[in-house]
DNA sequence: ATTCATCTGTACTGCGCGGTATAATCCTCC
DNA sequence: GGAGGATTATACCGCGCAGTACAGATGAAT
């Protein structure tokens, strides 16, 4: 609702949010309660409510900063999907990932966007969005190396593209199950082939 | 709880089940009431907790069923994994389900994982052992086919298998994300060229 | 020092939820 | 036809939840 002003306010806005995107994560949205996150995060309500102007904004504002932190996490990766060396970081990076959670959250975005993309359509267009930019950052690499002449000229670029965000969604969401990397580092290593597959 | 024993019973039960199962897929499990599911079939409060213990024995027999549901519904299919039209009717299947649904659903069986898997060990379970049939099903028609020749003997078909299911799910996702099944499709194109890339 | 917006503490409300209690029906079998 | 279990109707309970009210603290600017 506010946006806070001075510095303190900023962090206790922060700090509501950090702490409800860890439970998100782990429970669901609507599986965490406001008091929950609350207590959590050593707030209380009139803070939340001065900041926030219902649960749905807040949940809203938690998937839209995981969306960008997850973007800016992986920019300078983005940048370098024009080489195998930078497929290669992509699956290191995301392997590493799901193993720091243990291979307890998966995916948060994927996550929130399975819980709630039905029923919160805004929550659904971010999630598009998010995967939209994905994809068009692999697309722009395989395009460069398509133009340098390590693809083969017919590779289907957007497909690929489609395909790659696929494998690492099901990567993930897999590895949240079955509580393991390994059929994820399966997955994301025989994409890397099939990808390598289209060398010219 | 009680398991019907009449004619009337079962249906009883059955009709609170596939409703829940409906609204499950839709909005999540936390996000349904049971007051809706009992709105929506028509049935009563006592009927309900005559047939289960609590809500969350309801999830996880809602859970259960649309795992038997679906490999029962696959079971035709998994019996000709070794071969490659094998491997295109079950591509088929799996876009003609997802357009039965406009999109809506994804996997109902993934979406329930990833909203209860952390905080539901029970449910976590199933879903690993559903992926574990599935999987398995995949690696008796591979290995069938590497036997016969028409693989490489190199092939890693336990990889493979973790690999399309990793796909399927992150497709069935996908497509929820994102209302419409292009990119599943071509997901699923590419998944089979990839299997298809390992003929001998 | 006073002002004033920002920020925070605390107590409260109303309701929807999961779950219970009790008793009434239905059906089958003897 | 009536005994007895299976099934169903209805009213209810208590709690946790999202959200509100309102007063109090903080702190920078003048």
């Amino acid at each position: 609702m506010n946006r806070p002003t001075t510095r303190k306010g900023c962090e206790t806005r922060e700090r509501i949010m950090v702490c409800a995107a860890r439970l998100f994560a782990r429970q669901g949205a609507r599986g965490t309660s406001i008091d929950e996150i609350l207590t959590e995060s050593g707030t209380g309500k009139s803070q939340f409510y001065h900041y926030f102007r219902d649960k749905d904004e807040l949940i809203r504002s938690v998937h839209a900063m995981q969306i960008e932190r997850m973007l800016a996490l992986h920019s300078v990766i983005f940048e370098q999907l024009d080489s195998w060396e930078g497929f290669e970081l992509l699956n290191d990076t995301v392997l590493h990932l799901l193993e720091s959670q243990r291979f307890q959250d998966g995916c948060p975005i994927g996550s929130l966007a399975s819980e709630l993309a039905t029923s919160d359509e805004l929550v659904r267009m971010d999630t598009e969005q998010y995967f939209d930019r994905k994809k068009a950052a692999i697309v722009r690499g395989l395009t460069a190396m398509k133009l340098r002449g390590e693809l083969r000229p017919d590779t289907d670029v957007q497909g690929l593209a489609d395909f790659v965000v696929v494998v690492l969604q099901g990567a993930k969401l897999l590895s949240k199950v079955r509580r393991s990397a390994d059929c994820a580092q399966a997955s994301l290593r025989h994409m890397l082939l099939y990808l390598q597959s289209h060398r010219s």
